[in-house]
DNA sequence: CCAGACGTTGTT
DNA sequence: GTCTGG
DNA sequence: CCAGACGTTGTT
DNA sequence: GTCTGG
């Protein structure tokens, strides 16, 4: 599977736009991703993502983003199977949708990956009844459950993939979810 | 009708 | 500036 | 999203 | 494939 997602209507098997995430709010109307919402939903695994903050227009820190309990994520993704007319071949792509920020991401990065409870994967899996999808899903996922932390600009680069991207920079707290919202 | 868009993020 | 790979 | 490439001829 | 703007 290949990340970017390549409408079964493409012409020439590409994206003419950037289809690597879909927003929540527009994924049951948008033409490119309509048909994939309602019946090609999937789950995408991940132990972690990355966001990129920009204090400031030169400035841009890398933070890596994992569950607390270090288990894995499943994003809620959408895939599509696109034919290649002349060999037949078929392309299959995703995308992974995208809500607003929960209180952990916020000071990072104005959106963040749908991420899915353990509990609703399933019924995001399932066929469901076209009037019933499961939009009440694409929320953002809970804050205390998560924990961020600085890393190297290596991680920029998509040549390099190893362990050392998730190294926390060195003399950098964790970042938790403040604890003062609810009183 | 036809041609062209169909998208996100972030930035302005 | 724009495209590509990841 | 990000960073990095973005080209040809001719040679291996 | 389907919608929109012209």
């Amino acid at each position: 599977m290949r990340w970017g997602l390549v409408p079964f209507w493409s012409k020439d098997g590409k994206a003419s736009f950037s289809t690597i995430n879909a927003k929540s709010e527009t994924v049951a109307t948008s033409p490119a991703f309509r048909e994939a919402w309602k019946q090609r939903r999937c789950l995408v695994p991940a132990d972690w993502f990355y966001e990129w903050q920009k204090p400031d227009e030169k400035t841009k820190q890398p933070f890596a983003i994992a569950n607390k309990d270090d288990g894995m994520f499943a994003f809620a993704g959408l895939w599509e199977s696109w034919k290649d007319r002349a060999t037949g071949q078929k392309l299959r792509t995703f995308t992974i949708l995208t809500t607003d920020p929960n209180e952990l991401m916020e000071p990072i990065h104005n959106r963040m990956p749908v991420i899915l409870h353990r509990r609703d994967y399933e019924r995001w899996l399932a066929p469901s009844d076209p009037t019933n999808l499961p939009i009440d899903l694409l929320r953002p996922y809970p804050a205390d459950e998560m924990k961020a932390w600085k890393v190297g600009k290596a991680v920029g680069n998509t040549r390099n993939n190893d362990p050392s991207l998730i190294e926390p920079l060195r003399d950098e707290e964790e970042v938790t979810a403040p604890l003062t919202l609810f009183g």
